[in-house]
DNA sequence: GCCGGGCAGGTTGTCGACAATCGTACAAGC
DNA sequence: GCTTGTACGATTGTCGACAACCTGCCCGGC
């Protein structure tokens, strides 16, 4: 079928049909964005005529957007009062952490089922290029960027569709917890070297290792973000 | 604060301040659950001015519900076209078991951290005895329910909210694939045994067992719904 | 006989306006 | 002084209508 149609052999290259996503799709990604980089701290309302006025939309198209990041758990709704950014407490910061620990296990899982894991293994290793070159720099802000870069490779490498669906909320509230408790100061080198290893055991298809190296990020990071000393010794 | 104030210790029970939920999400509970009935097959289109009607709503609200189906991956809107109902194919049907699996599996794993799992393991039993009853009466419709039950108090005593609120989508997504290929006859014996053996695994606190047989369920479950023959001998 | 243009029908996308509800501030009464 | 009742402002919830768009069919031309 493909370039046998009567085109006479013209090559379409990535003409794909512009399938202009709708509006509410739009305006969900563009407050989803707003909402991780900080713009709109937890427990700010969000009044609809205001939005949607300097969004250039009408109330209608605003609406469903707001219900998307309603069902995506980003939102929370009250009636007649308004919507506001969820505020994310200790135990949300934990949820976030185990939730994403299941998703991007899984995800490393089934990467590791595929034979060629190089395309995949090339993507982290450039999102670590990026982590390091933010951390030698200082900037706290594209570290972050670079390391949800490396997760969300990850889950998208798996080409699960719904791993990847999950992952990128779970991702948006983790920067929600970081923008929000201003984490600007997380001993980079450590980061970098979990990443490193969790590449490494993906090139290598070390099952095993993968498993406890992700797992031990994931509770670094709680720990990290909890501001706990990282319990000394835990058999789970 | 609690009971301080000056209701002069009244008891007040169970009453909670009706937040009565929005429109919106009446109408997107009501068409889930008609998706997850079978009343809507994949693929048909589910045209606005129609279910408003329907519902007695207008057709605003009931936008906003669509929007939050799409968000959950239920519905699949084309722009200038109309809303269909996702149809899943085999890749589907394997990403829905693999999601499930990831998140049934850390559900299970929170459980088993929590020292009292009385309550949780009497529901399990609860959603097992109404699987055998439906059983017994040849009942498929309410067998699934039941099945849908268990897995579903399996997350929910977890604790975890954003397990629960992903698994509530993977659960309606199994739904429409018995329903969309009429898998009317599973063989119920082998399935009770499973669901008692994970039960079972829970209650005695046995993590790898327990995975394991959530492993093999899963992919029982998929060999079913896809009518391959299980495979003899996997690695994997 | 086949192809392109045009028209009609129906659907979705968007907008503006009205009604219901909530929070707040102020005044009145005990 | 504290509580209670009331009025106001602001916001959300809902509705109806118009415009844009896609699909299918019919007709004229080659």
């Amino acid at each position: 079928m493909a370039g046998a149609g009567g085109l006479s052999g013209i090559r379409m290259g990535d003409l794909e049909p512009i399938d202009r996503r709708s509006t509410a799709a739009i305006v969900a990604d563009r407050i989803r964005a707003a909402i991780m980089r900080g713009t709109f701290p937890p427990g700010t309302q969000l009044g609809e005529v205001d939005l949607a006025a300097r969004l250039g939309v009408s109330r209608g198209p605003l609406r469903e957007a707001m219900q998307r990041l309603v069902a995506e758990g980003l939102l929370r709704s009250e009636r007649h009062r308004g919507l506001f950014v969820r505020d994310l407490d200790a135990a949300d910061v934990r949820d976030v952490y185990t939730a994403r620990t299941a998703v991007e296990r899984a995800a490393a899982l089934l990467l590791l089922a595929e034979p060629d894991r190089g395309p995949a293994v090339a993507r982290l290793t450039a999102a670590i290029a990026a982590m390091e070159a933010a951390a030698a720099a200082g900037d706290a802000v594209a570290l972050a960027d670079a390391d949800h870069d490396f997760h969300a490779e990850l889950v998208a490498a798996s080409g699960s569709p719904r791993l990847h669906r999950m992952s990128r909320t779970l991702l948006v509230e983790t920067r929600m917890c970081l923008a929000a408790l201003q984490q600007t100061a997380p001993p980079s080198e450590d980061l970098l070297a979990e990443h490193r290893t969790l590449r490494d055991a993906l090139a290598a298809g070390d099952a095993e290792l993968m498993t406890r190296v992700l797992e031990a990020h994931m509770a670094d990071a709680v720990s990290r973000i909890l501001d706990v000393a990282p319990p000394p010794a835990l058999p789970a």
